[in-house]
DNA sequence: TTTGGAAACTTAACACTGTTAATTATATTT
DNA sequence: AAATATAATTAACAGTGTTAAGTTTCCAAA
């Protein structure tokens, strides 16, 4: 039964290679640069092609958003060596926010696009696992936070909701371009990753007891 | 000279009836689903003549989210009333969740999409003022909590990154159905909107003095 | 009142987009 | 070698923003 082994293999690499001919497109062009024929095109197949592998283009993105998911998965390894659960909130939003900042096509398509979402309302027996998991996550920080006495008891679901949107928040308006005024001049979105570090230790400077 | 008047009157009539006509698009269907053939089509115009007194589709979009900043001030007059500094920043909060929950895809075309500030970029002399107007009334608001030592004193810039990171934050996500899973189940918009005005105020709570 | 010219508007077209039905080519099994 | 299943393609549909070129409409001067 090799065979049908290395049929299955086959397909598993043209869809690799699709997913990479996306990414290439979606990292160096930008989201709205990512066209099917473009992907034909570097893939060297015709156009029709990509649909015998993906559903339609919302795929494409939800797969895309999925990778970005991995890659912080993975930055956020550097987490797991601080005890101290306060200090692994400020450490976790400082990853968040130097995540959109280097990589800001993906936090685009893993948290403002709307096409992985409209791929998982129409796909049934799909879900949102992978944000679902961090929201999980940061919860569990938080209520640890509590239950350790260093922050105020409060609902974490809400506590969750305001941190979670006070760095979303942020890194979207700079994505976006609407922070480029927060001072007299324009600022450089490096001078804003400093700020955005700035804002996340006043919260935490402000809510810890 | 009633002649060019009544001309300069006809060009503006008509320039309303393609933003009235964009608007209800927009707001009935959608962003993405404002094309301008569309526009066309309810005015009873051919396409191209929407590009006599449009520069393009991202020229609209910018009128439409000016539109929608008016719409936001008009919203925020309750807060002259409220005397106490750092009661109006909560209820600027609230009324800032409230326009975007009530109006969505205005709130999309504010502070989301790209087409407005592209179009700032492309157009010379052209500045996102209202925006920015915005931030200096939220800075200012600021400043006057920290004056009247409501609030810790710290660079007013970064709080008021956070603040409004916070907020914008928390809607955006909603907006693009990041938020639904908050809780175990899936997660009404009224019952989002209730848990983001119980953030503000755990916000508020743990910073004023 | 007729004519000239400017302003307003439309037609036709370009170069794209995502997506599907029908068709051809390739590989596997009988 | 013939029949069948799989894989890939061609051609097309229905749409998009936008522009160049051609018409119509309107107003003022002759």
């Amino acid at each position: 039964m090799g065979i049908v082994e290395r049929k299955e293999k086959q397909k598993q690499d043209i869809k690799k290679m699709i997913l990479d001919a996306s990414m290439k497109l979606f990292v160096e062009e930008g989201f709205d640069n990512v066209t099917i024929r473009k992907i034909a095109d570097l893939i060297e197949y015709s156009p029709t092609t990509v649909y015998l592998y993906f559903k339609d283009k919302d795929e494409i993105f939800f797969q895309l958003s999925q990778v970005g998911f991995e890659k912080m998965l993975e930055l956020n390894q550097n987490l797991t060596t601080i005890a101290n659960p306060l200090m692994r909130l400020y450490k976790m939003g400082e990853n968040y926010i130097h995540f959109g900042m280097s990589n800001p096509e993906f936090y685009d398509v893993m948290f403002i696009q709307r096409a992985p979402m409209d791929c998982i309302r129409k796909m049934e027996e799909l879900e949102w696992s992978a944000g679902n998991a961090a929201i999980e996550n940061l919860k569990e920080l938080l209520k640890e936070c509590m239950d350790k006495g260093l922050i105020q008891k409060a609902s974490v679901e809400v506590v969750a909701m305001a941190i979670w949107g006070l760095v979303h928040g942020m890194v979207s308006l700079v994505i976006r371009d609407r922070l480029d005024h927060i001072n007299k001049k324009v600022t450089s979105k490096e001078h804003l990753t400093k700020m955005m570090y700035q804002s996340i230790n006043w919260l935490l400077g402000s809510i810890d007891i």
